[in-house]
Parts: C-alpha cells; structure tokens; sequence
RNA sequence: GUGGGCGUAGCUCAAUGGCAGAGCACCUGAUUGUGGUUCAGGCGGUUGAGGGUUCGAGCCCCUUCGUCCACC
C-alpha cells in the first residue's frame, strides 16, 4: 500500500490524488514546506499539523554536514529527531551542491565541493546520496541529479547525460521502495527536445514518483510554464509528478493546472523573514510605511493563529527584528499557500478548477481586467 | 566669572582655504529543490546664527547663541 497512488478526480489536466506513505496518506495537489536544517524555520511541527501540512521537505546536503546523517540515524530517523511524524521528503543534495558549493569538480562518478560550512573537501555520489537519505530515513528521497543552467544548452545536455547516468546508479544503490521510494528527476533546461528526451530516460526507471527538476532558476515564467507543458505529457498518469523548488502562488495554479501533484519551496518561510506576507490581492511587504497603523489582519480570508495580530504590530516586530516576526509570518504564509492548494485541489473534484483559476489569478497578480 | 573644547544629514562622525561625504536610521525594490545578519536603489544639508577677510570659507578673523570640561 504504501507509495502507492490514486488518482480521485481529474479536471483538465488538473488532477486531485493520495499518495500513501507510511507516515499517512497526502492529498494532492500538496504544497511541501522546507525544512533545511530538520525544521521548517521558526515554525515548530505542532503547527504544521495544525495547518494540515501533507508534506516536508528536508534537505540533504545540509543535514549531511551538520548534525550528520549517521547522527541522525542513531537518533531514531529524521522524524523522530525533528518531531515531526508526517511526511518527510528530502532532496539529494544535488541542487546545493551546484548552487553552494563554490569551488566544486564535476566528473561522471559524482561532485567534489567544499563545505560552506567549515570549507573542508567533500564528496557527493549517486550511492552517497543514497546512503545519506537512508541514514536520514525520509519517506520520499530523490535521485541525485545535476541542476544546469537552464538556458545554457550545452550544459543542459551535458547534465541529463549525468543525471540519467546517475539515475541508474541510485536505483542500483536503492534498489526497492519498500520503506522509502525513491523519485527520479527530469532535467533539460527550457529546451523541450532536452525535455522530453529526459523524461523518456527517467521514466524508463520504475519508480514511484517524478520529479521535475530545474525550474524556477532563472529562467522566465513563460518559459517555466512551456517547458511543462512540454514535459508533463511525457510522464505517466499514474504516478506522482514533482515539480521541485516551486511555490509562488501564481506558479501553483499555472503547476497544477498541467498536472503537477507535489511542489516544495521555501518562499513562504524566507518571505516572511523578510516581511513579506500573502494575500489574495497579492504580495505585500508588511515593512512598508503604509502599514505603520493598519489595524487589519494580513489577509482576512484566513484564520490562523496570526491572523489575530494587526498588520501594524506585525510591522513593529519586523522593524524591531522580534523573533515572534518570523514566527507569525511564517505561519501566515504557510496556511495561505496550503489553503490555496487545498482550494484546488475541492475545485478539481467539484471540476471547477478553471474557475478557481480564472478568479484568483487576476485578484493575486492584481490585473485590471477593465483595461483589456 | 575666567580659560579651553565642541557645534556639519534624524543619530555618530569625516572633509590642506578648492565639487559637503560615510556608517547607521528612514523610504522603496529583489529573493522559487533555504539565503533570519544579504543585495540593489532612494530620501536626506542656508555646515548653530550674524558679520568680515579671500577669486573662493565647514575650515581663517570678529560678534553672538548653545553645549561640555577645568579652574575660581
């Protein structure tokens, strides 16, 4: 049963789903937030399952230099270490390998880099990757892949040949998905042969789940957007699709829309600690001077222990640098995102998902609508 | 009362007699498989006031006001 998934409804291309895992079963379309250091920043678990998070993310790389996957194995496993006993994803380490890493060497066996943390020399590999995400013990792990620059077409070919490459290595070194599945990942920057010709490779590999990797940049939406429309019909239908480091609010619509389930990003936790809030008309920067005696809520359409709060005390704590700022606004951010996903995902089952679209997209991206 | 120091952006302070600047604060923007201390841009001045010397004064001279220190 586990990693197993059903498709419930599907609206367009749209689709709503479970994924069964073996800590609880995920409705889809989910929104995962990120918990690079074995906690989603300032918000502690008790919250997250208050909010109904479905979904995770932790991150490899991180956890692997500091505390240690072996510690966190003699710990009981990244959900008993974090206390959180729902779903757990984690990343390959791939991506930060690549984004973090600055003095790094690339050959077809895996990447040399630096620590960003004590700048020591370390060595990532397909089969490390793997025995660092089984240390960690998350339901969900991923292949580990190389991120290219997405318009540079050289070196998108050049890293879907080490992807697949890599890709068969990691299923060889995690070869079952019993206690954890294991998600393949598409690259091929914004060009749709590269694309599809990676989808193709990936999706030879049985696997539970796949992800689509090397999005959101640097490149253009409308690039994002085609280069799914693209790839999505290359995966099949009854597996989940993955569409890594995604999570704008716009994006989530455009994602879903062409089929995505599964999409993480840390926007809602790092614009909160910037003091950037959603609402349903858009970003605001609660920073602004505008807000200095807004008695209102962030966004009255929700209802979360933030909502509570002024927006003109929300401001004084960012401007004062109060811990409880990056507390509340994360929160905030969170629950919009995981409502708004939530929303769709009754649209699709109600096959009213262009409806739910065509009515948010306007109001968020703030388009004057009498103008066109 | 006497002697001395200091008065420059909201704050702390720079600037041989030669285009008045910096840091912080304030204002605005950026952040998509994490980047809380980051980055970019912007607002901001009758140099305490008045007079003088000079081609030219934040700077030199005089007066005055404020402030701090020391000593009667």
């Amino acid at each position: 049963m586990s990693f197993e998934f059903e498709v419930v409804a599907t609206d367009g291309n749209a689709r709503a789903g479970i994924l069964h895992t073996p800590h609880g079963d995920i409705p889809t379309p989910v929104f995962a937030p990120v918990g690079t250091a074995a906690t989603v920043k300032a918000v502690p678990p008790r919250d997250l399952e208050e909010l109904n998070i479905g979904l995770v993310l932790a991150n490899t790389y991180h956890l692997h230099l500091r505390p240690g996957d072996e510690l966190v194995r003699e710990m009981g496993g990244l959900h008993s270490f974090m206390g959180w006993n729902g779903p757990l994803l984690t990343d390959s380490g791939g991506f930060q390998v690549f984004s973090l890493g600055e003095i790094n060497r690339i050959d077809d066996e895996g990447v040399t880099f630096r620590s960003h943390l004590d700048g020591s020399a370390k060595r990532l590999t397909p089969a490390r990757s793997m025995e660092i995400q089984q240390n960690l013990g998350a339901d969900i792990i991923m292949a580990f892949d190389q991120c290219p620059n997405p318009s540079d077409r050289d070196e998108a070919q050049a890293a879907n040949e080490r992807t697949h490459r890599w890709l068969r290595r990691c299923r060889e070194a995690h070869p079952d998905d019993n206690q954890q599945a294991l998600f393949g990942i598409v690259q091929g920057g914004v060009f749709p042969d590269l694309r599809q010709a990676s989808a193709r490779f990936v999706t030879e590999t049985d696997l539970k789940g796949y992800a689509i990797g090397g999005l959101a940049v640097g490149e253009t939406k409308p690039e994002m957007y085609l280069t799914l429309d693209e790839t999505i019909p290359c995966l099949p239908q009854e597996r989940p699709r993955y569409l890594m480091g995604v999570g704008e609010p716009d994006d989530l619509v455009e994602g879903i829309g062409r089929g995505v389930d599964i999409f993480d990003c840390v926007i809602p936790t790092r614009l909160a600690r910037h003091g950037a809030a959603f609402t349903h008309d858009g970003r605001i920067n609660l920073r602004n001077a505008k807000f200095k005696a807004d008695e209102t809520a962030i966004d009255a359409a929700l209802n979360n222990y933030a909502s509570r709060f002024s927006r003109a005390y929300l401001r004084h704590l960012i401007v004062a640098k109060e811990l409880l700022a990056y507390y509340l606004i994360s929160l905030h951010n969170i629950d919009f995102l995981a409502r708004h996903v939530e929303s769709m995902r009754r649209a699709i089952i109600a096959g009213k998902f262009r409806e739910y679209a065509v009515k948010f997209l306007p109001r968020y991206l703030r388009l004057d609508l009498t103008t066109e």
